[in-house]
DNA sequence: AATCCCATTGCAAAGGATTGCAAGATCCCG
DNA sequence: CGGGATCTTGCAATCCTTTGCAATGGGATT
């Protein structure tokens, strides 16, 4: 049905190899006849077939992109920011979403790999090992998580929750709680890090309050016990989790950030538009997916088996404090449980 | 460097014909010989190249899916629902997100089109004239758009509308305003179509606000025209919308439902979350997504040119009034205007 | 004028899988 | 035991491009 290399050929009364090369490295064809196969392709609606080309050059043209979320704001913006680059390099972009199930990782990531030249891996939940025996064959690079030997895209959560400690400390929270996100998730661990490390320069306590799934309601469960724990602020894995925090505060008639702070993590279109808003620490999303498409690339121009030596590319992007309304001065001591107080569970 | 189909032939000691029907067609080889060429195939790790396959039976097993906007809440539910009913028939899935750029639509529809076997363009912005002149080779499922020949999938919005309508007249509404979709939505050309309807049925005054973004900032901007017009009552184009109209009503002070009702569409994740929650119309979101691949795959297996004829399928989903805490009876007469009065703008 | 070069173009071989056709084997029946 | 039907299996063509190699022809050099 569409017109095929050998269509064009007959049009403009040259062989198909001339026709390929007109198209593909047009400095190897005399101008005359360029135009002549261009004119051709042209007026029949000529596009190579892929899957032909893939065949003999052994590249698909394609991209694969694997998040745990598509619903997740956080990952839509990365969505985004993968997708535009890919576009403007001429890549088509699968896109797969594991539902938050780590198995659902390494499968995807075995039925994808075979119809890609890359893969971004964002957030993976597997663990190392499981990571570590897939893709070998092609390029992957992983985003939001790091394993040695394997190119990688961060951000720097570390410093983010050092930011958050430090604003909280120096509006005078003495007492910082902190809602985790999943166990697998590595960027929960970095964020763990830098807040103990935080917390012990700036000399706060931290209380860990647990994990929770990364969405509205793990927020909403973590609230009862952000309160009960006597802490003044609350840092939450992400800021969609913060929102639940803030309904679930609200529900209870706490005032916020008068009797507690609430910090979350991301910067999500949302988190500007609440009431109050949220302060947060804003990760560059976008850039994120940009960068991870960049290296991806890059790793194919340089042959994909040259970057699983030594030297394994990373990149780390920065992130930043945005103070907006849930973070204020701590309440004075007198005030601190009075909140707390309809619910018998113990200060600590 | 991966197995092809001439190692496992090799190793099974049969002919490559003899692997790809034992895969393929099962039941046409000797269950002696089935066994020796799946133990190889398996022992080998062998994967059958999808480009070359799909060069000879033309079929590419990959689905597109086109939406305007992944970060909408609304478009990534109907992803997921697509991903899952993709997934399960062992398709994969290409995404692309126009950013709500007409332009873009038929762009990606002609560049995916040769890359997969058919495609699902959701909630197009495009014309009907544009749209007509693409796609005619391979199969496209309308989503959220109808167009005469063409298969489809929609939900019923101006029923959608008439159960929110008629919600609000028995609640006492008498004035109802409606926060308009981007003016090339063809679910919002629905809406306005139902509600007027309705909006006569009961003989409730119907005021149509204008066209704004379909996104948070939207009903923001929306929040005080609406107050302005003496409604007791505001629809909005969608969830997304209606967040923004009760973010800048409780700027403003202004109590919903006690003031003022306000009533989205879509029924997003977040609508249940707020607070007070959204009463809304819910729509079958991932049944959509689900629907629209099923009518995909249903066409490719007949033919997508049988389809081209004069009966394209059509399905159309129900819609179902989900009744929250944003809407209420209606305030009596005298305080109508009250809450508006902070704004020197007429009541008009 | 003979030689050599270079630019341009065509030939034909991949690349991996599917599939129509035909051949060989097996089996049943008369 | 012969003939036909039924199973199985292999051969080889085909899908569409890319690309190494060779051939052609003209121009420049000696």
């Amino acid at each position: 049905m569409a017109a095929t290399i050998r269509d064009v050929a007959t049009a403009a009364g040259v062989s198909q190899s001339t026709v390929s090369r007109a198209l593909s490295m047009p400095e190897l064809v005399n101008a005359a006849t360029r135009a002549r196969v261009l004119a051709a392709a042209r007026q029949l609606g000529y596009q190579p077939n892929r899957a032909a080309r893939g065949l003999i050059t052994g590249r698909t043209g394609n991209l694969g992109l694997i998040v745990p979320d598509l619903s997740n704001p956080f990952f839509s913006s990365v969505v985004k920011g993968v997708q535009a680059a890919a576009r403007t390099s001429d890549y088509s972009l699968f896109i797969a979403d594991t539902d938050e199930e780590a198995s659902a990782e390494v499968e995807l990531l075995r039925a994808l790999t075979q119809q890609v030249d890359g893969i971004v891996l964002c957030s993976p939940r597997s663990p190392d090992a499981e990571l570590a025996e897939v893709g070998v064959d092609s390029a992957v690079v992983l985003m939001n998580r790091r394993i040695d030997g394997r190119p990688s895209v961060t951000v720097d959560n570390a410093d983010g929750m050092r930011q958050a400690v430090e604003h909280l400390a120096a509006l005078g929270h003495e007492r910082i709680a902190y809602v985790g996100g999943p166990r697998t998730a590595w960027s929960n661990g970095q964020r763990e890090q830098g807040l103990h490390r935080s917390a012990d320069a700036t000399g706060t306590d931290l209380v860990h309050l647990g994990h929770f799934p990364p969405q509205f309601e793990g927020g909403v469960a973590a609230a009862d016990l952000a309160l009960a724990s006597s802490a003044t602020a609350v840092i939450a894995y992400n800021d969609v989790v913060a929102l639940g925090l803030l309904s679930r505060l609200g529900m209870r008639g706490v005032p916020v950030p008068e009797q507690i702070s609430v910090l979350g993590c991301d910067d999500i279109g949302m988190s500007a538009m609440t009431h109050p808003a949220l302060t947060t620490v804003s990760i560059p999303k976008r850039e994120a997916g940009r960068a991870g498409v960049a290296m991806l690339l890059a790793l194919l121009r340089d042959g994909a088996g040259a970057a699983a030596g030594a030297s394994a590319p990373h990149r780390e992007l920065p992130t930043q404090l945005i103070v907006r309304a849930t973070t204020g001065v701590a309440p004075p001591t007198d005030r601190r449980t009075a909140g707390g107080q309809s619910t018998k569970g113990s200060t600590r």
